[in-house]
DNA sequence: CGGCAACTTGACAATGCTCAACGCGGGTGG
DNA sequence: CCACCCGCGTTGAGCATTGTCAAGTTGCCG
């Protein structure tokens, strides 16, 4: 694993879905680069322009976002190292979102050219493609989460998706990740307002489900926390490797951390 | 209109996106067959299996869904005369919606390899990426409508959206349409309870924006139903034809609170 | 004519929002 | 070096929107 790790995101990411070949890998190897360094809270895609070229995160956390009239936020997916600001299809007239980073990003801007340099290599095609269904999936969970379940549940699902999709990249051994997610960007994804947020994250602190200080974050009852959240991840398209197998309490993966 | 009028929906709603040559309506026209009846609330797909062909609606409404444990239902999307049960890319391991007919429908049942007869066709292929990304974003708003909007705000950008889709399919003049959607369906659709879509309705009715008699729906007043709604058509990726002239007032900001 | 699905309405309950205030820490400018 | 400020977290009180429950109506179809 240690060799693994060494992986840059979107490599890892996409073996999750569909195994590469060393070509594959040193392909991608070459696309993600060069990395441009953003600060946290910046613009990197603004709403309704239609930007040059594509953005891909491979370092830190960003977010797909809409404005409403009044101010409001709502943030439509969170974006993690290996991700795409737009997804393998021809750009339409306008983006109906815009991007921004959450914390300080590495950013690789991805001429659309470039990325199809990709063509001709159908394992990293086919991964595109299941990455593709994989984000809308999210996005439909992420309705689903709004609109049918209430304030515990929706935190608790968010934490295990966000979780899991950590875990794909070595970013987290599946109950301990860095967490540099405020409460106000919580409750953007949730559609819950700061103080709700809040008061969900006390109440599974109270409970031992996790703690949180700082930007530490620590799941120590990852199962309640997924019943709690009614988290089936089968909607990610992970391999099995990254599923968990059922009755298992503690599955423990040892040491995907490389430095802690 | 007369001569459009008989195209298939299929084409209809691409040549909403893009352009396309005699060569490609008559393509589509062999793929829009042959058809086969289905009754109303009825299973197309079911929830986590892998069909072996895409459904394609060329009549009669139907929906994707999600089921929740608790037996409450969450409609992901509508699909209308013209759409596909899945999109126009590998399909994933295990579908993470079902598909169901809400009146009965004309469907088509597409063999993954026959809908692959487009490629070669670039203009069709085009409009069908436009189409995924339209679809993706109808996803977003819906996304937006049940996270931050209020009953009378989903309620109103539902029917505005709904109006648009028909308009492109000559179903609709954009005020008046066939809709054989029971309140429980657009409960289902906004994550509201049936009784409040029901007094939703109702205040409507009352205030002169529409009207509902069995399955005849009339908006009266769709300036202001899209300015309840926050209406903004632009994320359904139409023509210009299909889509309002700027400096209209119904671009105004939307009314925030509810009309009584 | 009976039955069922959809619609309708009122009364009540609850989930989560708003408002307001305060603590805390890191950064920045004087 | 210190004071201030701003972003973030925290908490309580009151309340609005919407859900739940219950009951009754309508209308269609067999």
């Amino acid at each position: 694993m240690a060799a693994s790790a060494m992986k840059n995101p979107l490599t890892r990411k996409l073996q999750a879905f569909t195994a590469l070949s060393r070509e594959d890998e040193a392909l991608l190897d070459r696309l993600v680069t060069p990395v441009r360094a953003v600060a946290g809270r910046n613009e990197l895609v603004l709403e309704g322009q239609r930007p040059a070229d594509i953005k891909l995160i491979v370092g830190g956390f960003a977010c797909r976002y809409r404005s409403m009239p009044d101010g409001r936020r709502q943030i439509l997916s969170f974006m993690i190292p290996g991700d795409f600001s737009e997804l393998y299809r021809t750009p339409p007239r306008s983006m109906d979102y815009g991007v921004a980073t959450i914390t300080a990003c590495q950013v690789v801007d991805l001429d659309r050219k470039r990325l199809e340099s990709v063509s001709g290599h159908p394992a990293i095609e086919e991964a595109l493609r299941v990455c593709s269904f994989s984000e809308e999936a999210i996005t439909r969970e992420w309705l689903i989460n709004v609109g049918r379940r209430n304030a515990t549940e929706r935190v608790a699902h968010l934490l295990c998706e966000f979780v899991v999709r950590l875990q794909v990249l070595g970013l987290s051994d599946g109950h301990r990740a860095d967490f540099p997610i405020t409460e106000g960007d919580l409750a953007d994804c949730t559609s819950l307002s700061v103080v709700q947020v809040n008061r969900v994250l006390r109440d599974m602190k109270q409970s031992g489900i996790l703690s949180l200080n700082g930007s530490d974050l620590v799941l120590h009852d990852l199962d309640r926390l997924k019943r709690i959240g009614g988290f089936l991840p089968a909607y990610l398209q992970l391999n099995d490797d990254f599923l968990d197998v059922p009755g298992k309490p503690g599955h423990d993966r040892p040491d995907r951390r490389p430095t802690a």
